[in-house]
DNA sequence: CATTATATTCGGAATAGTTCCGATTACGAA
DNA sequence: TTCGTAATCGGAACTATTCCGAATATAATG
């Protein structure tokens, strides 16, 4: 564990929104002003594979991190884009029959919900009333 | 519907195996020789909108298109990137109860199953042994 | 048919997100 | 201290996608 790789997951801990990685660079550089995009990513990545945190995909090609490694899910604004758990009475089964017609060997399972976020559709509700 | 939007859509159709951008502009190229990357984009683009096809996301960042618009989920294989429609006995919910407490209207799911397809288990296998 | 308006195309530049690479530096073991 | 390994920095390269301006096709109108 380098400074930098301390630093980096302290972040994502502190961030705790689901940061993208331009969004964690920025952060750690406040207090390590030299580091380096690539420092970040890497680290991000080292995270990763040993599962200190996880990644969040969702529309667009960004990927968000998460130091939750609770079972849960998201949800993300189609509109403004940002990235929220959700507690929702809809159940989702965790864990998955590996048996398919496929013969694939199942390890894991990308769950994202897509919608719009309670600031997005007042603000384009307020819009339509204006115009 | 212009001629380059009906190829597109017919390429999509004809490939069938979940292509990308990229590999539908190369199929496409060959009935339309001088037709640019941006137009397959931009149709391909209509096309979704319009609903006439689908997307699938999975690990990496490529955007794969799929004409089947029957209620149906898929399985990417980690190693090399394939996508594949799966069939378990697995039953995900297709219907979310919308009702949740951060106040989000939820209007998709997406989901994508990782593993590894049976070829490369495959070729893993025999790499293994040889080693 | 000629003219105009609109939509679409092509080609390439620009952008966004990420990965890679070479040179340098930090760290630990011998 | 010396050596070897691992990590860092900075920037170039790469990949997927979007954007833009000029040219072209299409459709409607006179
Ligand atoms: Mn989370
Ligand atoms: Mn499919
Ligand atoms: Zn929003
Ligand atoms: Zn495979």
């Amino acid at each position: 564990m380098t400074k930098q790789r301390v630093i980096v997951f302290n972040t994502v801990k502190a961030l705790g929104s689901h940061p993208t990685a331009f969004e964690i660079f920025e952060r750690v550089r406040k207090e390590l002003p030299g580091v380096s995009l690539s420092t970040v990513y890497r680290n991000l990545s080292i995270l990763v594979d040993q599962g200190d945190i996880l990644t969040v995909r969702g529309i667009g090609q960004e990927v968000h991190y998460d130091h939750n490694l609770h079972d849960h899910y998201h949800v993300q604004c189609r509109i403004c884009g940002k990235v929220s758990d959700i507690h929702t009475d809809f159940i989702i089964p965790s864990c998955i029959n590996p048996n398919n017609e496929e013969g694939y060997i199942i390890e894991d399972m990308l769950i994202t919900l897509i919608g719009v976020c309670p600031e997005c559709a007042n603000r384009m509700k307020v819009e339509d009333e204006d115009a």
